[in-house]
DNA sequence: AACTCGGGGCA
DNA sequence: TGCCCAGAGTT
């Protein structure tokens, strides 16, 4: 796979942040609690943020805590959360971490990715979000959405979710990567999207490897 | 790298 | 119906 040019990706990241200069955080993801954005983004997996925000409204009225949530069991948990996908695992996630995190953490949420991605149901993504978005600790979390425009920009080849981070990270200015998170995953839905991309409503596409090649296959 | 987990929304 | 969703864990 030929290297695309480091200035091509620039121009283009600096393209779709202008794009989104003023994107709202559709999610709502203000959680008053670092538990709560825990518990929320561990919900948020394979699961439309809409169907979440309903789910976790009902449930943190109930519980928001640790002690709360583990007592109201793996089955009453469940029954909060089926409408969300993959609901029994990530009940029975939701709770063992929980109680993880009262015997191991002191009942705190722990704010080091290393900790976190041992938490049952905490992956490399969850962690970076709840790091970024609970602990103001700046982080990009890279899901298949930012890893797609990534991809296709010729940032990396997306085999390498490790690699993605690196790339982002050292081509966004540090406070603005909790944003750029949003806005990456947001370009990917709406127009960067897995089946059907829109490149001509992409400002992007003038830097960008995939709509080079689209263009050249065409031409053809 | 491929595969499974799975309910609900929408065309 | 069929396709998709702001992933993680296992093989």
């Amino acid at each position: 796979m030929m290297n695309w040019p480091q200035e091509q990706c620039d121009k283009a990241l600096g393209e779709l942040r202008e794009l989104y200069r003023d994107i709202e955080d559709k999610s709502g993801l203000e959680f008053s609690t670092p538990y709560q954005l825990l518990v929320a983004t561990i919900l948020s997996a394979q699961c439309t943020d809409v169907r979440v925000n309903k789910v976790t409204a009902e449930l943190f009225g109930k519980a928001d805590t640790p002690e709360a949530v583990i007592e109201l069991g793996e089955d009453g948990l469940l029954e909060e959360i089926k409408s969300c996908g993959l609901a029994p695992s990530k009940a029975k996630n939701i709770i063992a971490a929980s109680r993880l995190i009262l015997s191991d953490y002191d009942g705190e949420v722990p704010d080091e990715l290393e900790e976190l991605v041992k938490l049952p149901g905490v992956g490399r993504k969850t962690a970076n979000v709840v790091l970024s978005q609970a602990f103001g600790i700046p982080a990009i979390a890279v899901d298949t959405h930012v890893n797609r425009v990534a991809k296709r920009l010729g940032l990396a080849d997306g085999s390498n979710v490790q690699k993605v981070e690196q790339e982002l990270m050292q081509r966004i200015p540090r406070e603005n990567w909790a944003k750029a998170h949003h806005w990456l995953i947001w370009h990917g839905r709406q127009i960067c999207k897995a089946r059907k991309p829109d490149c001509a409503g992409c400002p992007a596409a003038p830097y960008c490897r995939y709509a080079r090649e689209q263009a050249e296959a065409e031409s053809e």
